[in-house]
DNA sequence: GTATCTGCAAAACATTTGCAATTCT
DNA sequence: AGAATTGCAAATGTTTTGCAGATAC
């Protein structure tokens, strides 16, 4: 994936700190919060400000190129993946991965007259690498 | 139910605070933060701190006889329902309603290796109410 | 009388806002 | 230069913590 394009195309200027905010969200996979991206990226951007972190998530987020994952209170976490899928969180390794869902397959019958725009799925648990230890 | 007992069954000493709280949950039913609670039951119990609110909250959900609900960013709400269920909330008035799930039917193959002990489902659109508006 | 519970005040975090400095074209 | 972007500092809002006073058994 070419970032700046990628970036350009969702009408987002490709400025230096929104190209390896994007880079980071992308590469790493690993669902981080806006203080983690910050920790990241601080020692490779020594001016950086979580401000700015927290501006360029927005827009990405309005812009429709990132989503958000709130699996528990208090932290916000940021997803390159903006699709419908649940997430699965080790409550041993906090590691968080994606995965694919059959709504349709929910028995949701008791929501007949309603419209539904988003659908979040958080399950928790341990992971095969935490079960086995 | 009787609250006092209900308390008492789950080691929970049943002070006054606690009942009013308990009961404002489980007779209402609606989801709140700590903050409507709070705002809620002050006029009825004037020395009510926020902290109380917190702390007894804190306690219910150790217990096992309150679960939190974390539908959107930066308000934890609480439900007095522990079973596993789903939850529904109108993006428009906002109420949220606990809907029956029937997780069986989930296509969750990409799992097989890991321990789930928590589901959470989060539906947001419109009820039927503010749809025929 | 000793444990526990309550609630004030302050601290700790996450996030937002106002605005001035910087950068880009 | 002009517009957009960045980032500091302060404000906001929620939750936690320390501790002293009140309450219960």
């Amino acid at each position: 994936m070419n970032i700046p394009n990628y970036l350009t195309e969702n009408e987002i200027k490709p400025s230096y700190q929104r190209i390896k905010i994007f880079e980071y969200l992308y590469q790493e996979m690993n669902h981080p919060t806006v203080d983690l991206i910050y920790k990241m990226l601080a020692p490779e951007i020594p001016t950086l400000s979580k401000t700015t972190v927290y501006n360029t998530l927005k827009l990405f987020v309005d812009k429709g190129i990132t989503s958000t994952v709130t699996i528990e209170n208090n932290e916000v976490r940021y997803d390159a993946i903006v699709e419908h899928h649940g997430h699965f969180k080790c409550n041993v390794c906090g590691k968080i991965v994606d995965i694919p869902l059959d709504f349709e397959k929910l028995n949701l019958n008791e929501l007949q007259d309603v419209s539904i725009e988003k659908t979040h799925v958080h399950l928790i648990g341990k992971c095969n690498k935490c079960l086995t230890k």
